[in-house]
DNA sequence: ACCTGAACACCGTTCAAGT
DNA sequence: ACCTGAACACCGTTCAAGT
């Protein structure tokens, strides 16, 4: 009814790039294709190449929007300690609502994404604001936190980015199966994680108990 | 002379592995597909599916021996943390000698790779003697010090992976001009991170400012 | 057991041509 | 300005057939 290729209007930049999102939040990355897209869109695969460069351009387009979505929580107010956390728990966020974005931010690098350039700039000054006067050492604070918040989402509990239930609990089954098969004797600790693997992980303690970590990074030395 | 394809032998899974892994080192994963593999080993792109069901387990083979190659340093009668941290660099130390095992390593669930799941059991171990008793945060912790580590390779200042020393000045060069065509008002730290940008890293502190950080996660709380 | 030939269903991309 | 048609050079994979 109200979708793309019923009503036939033009294609547009942004009509292509919300079309993109909506089939990688649905069916992955490796969905997005060219030739799919098109599909998607009734449209021949050649028109996309007339409002995108290439594809690396259009994934660019892609990693945007999702990234533009995040509205900033923080508060000016705070210390930088706690801005920085509400920076990064926005990011792990978006990464939640779209299971692709972890994925596609890893390779991009940061300078690349314009949504990112923003969020690193305001990273850079509270880190500076907390000692990290050594714009390269902040740089690479950043860089620890943007990929350690990829990290986390990435290995989220349960199942693998995206799958409805019915598969995620064979999926689980599967991972128990063959952690069980490992030799107890000389993998009692994995032998032992087996039996936790199954019953569905509490998502909100995994991600507190993750993001506390990140933060320990940013913190003093204390070894 | 001692090349595959001009001693025309019998192709095994170890030399089509190895020979993979050469590519990847010197091209990219993405150079690694089966018909340019079949085409270096002299042989059918059919041949390969003989010894591997399809191009995920022959991936799979790659990581594993990229792996392999990796001997551990720590010893046992240090305590858990430093332990920790030497399993970390030797981490770190594989993926720096072959760049793309870090993106192989990001994709593939740490559970499916037999040369981590030794990795993962000792870690889990040693995090158990350090206070972490319940598994479930102690695969948590272990991740993140996957992922942490990956993430440092991953953004490894300089330039992307490899290429040779002329494109990476170019590179590096480019990358400066994008960072200050960025407004110098808006974006104050990271004009001055521009400048920092083009000289040459000193990687060894990079590394071990940012394996300090890691390790810093899992030690305890102190904000 | 180990490899080839031919075929299928996919990719991204270019380039001339249409409207 | 915006899109199509036809073509090119690549993928991974299957399946029957060769030795």
């Amino acid at each position: 009814l109200y979708s793309c290729q019923v009503v036939t209007e033009k294609l547009s930049r942004a009509a292509v790039v919300e079309r993109a999102a909506k089939l990688a939040d649905a069916e992955g990355v490796e969905a997005v294709t060219i030739r799919r897209l098109a599909q998607e869109l009734g449209v021949t695969p050649m028109a996309l190449y007339w409002h995108f460069k290439n594809k690396e351009e259009l994934i660019f387009g892609l990693v945007d929007h999702l990234l533009a979505e995040v509205t900033a929580t923080r508060r000016p107010e705070d210390p930088p300690l706690t801005q920085l956390r509400a920076m990064v728990e926005t990011l792990v966020a978006a990464m939640r609502e779209h299971p692709s974005l972890a994925g596609l931010l890893h390779m991009k690098d940061q300078g690349e994404v314009p949504s990112l350039t923003r969020a690193t700039e305001d990273a850079l000054e509270l880190l500076a604001r907390i000692g990290y006067t050594d714009v390269r050492e902040g740089y690479a604070v950043a860089s620890y936190l943007l990929h350690g918040a990829i990290g986390l989402v990435s290995t989220e509990p349960g199942c693998p980015t995206f799958m409805n239930p019915e598969q995620a609990i064979e999926w689980r089954r599967q991972k128990r199966r063959n952690l069980e098969a490992l030799p107890a004797a000389e993998y009692p600790m994995l032998t032992e994680f087996a039996s936790t693997v199954e019953q569905p992980p509490d998502l909100e303690h995994y991600y507190t108990f993750g993001i506390d970590m990140l933060m320990r990074g940013v913190g003093p030395a204390t070894s």
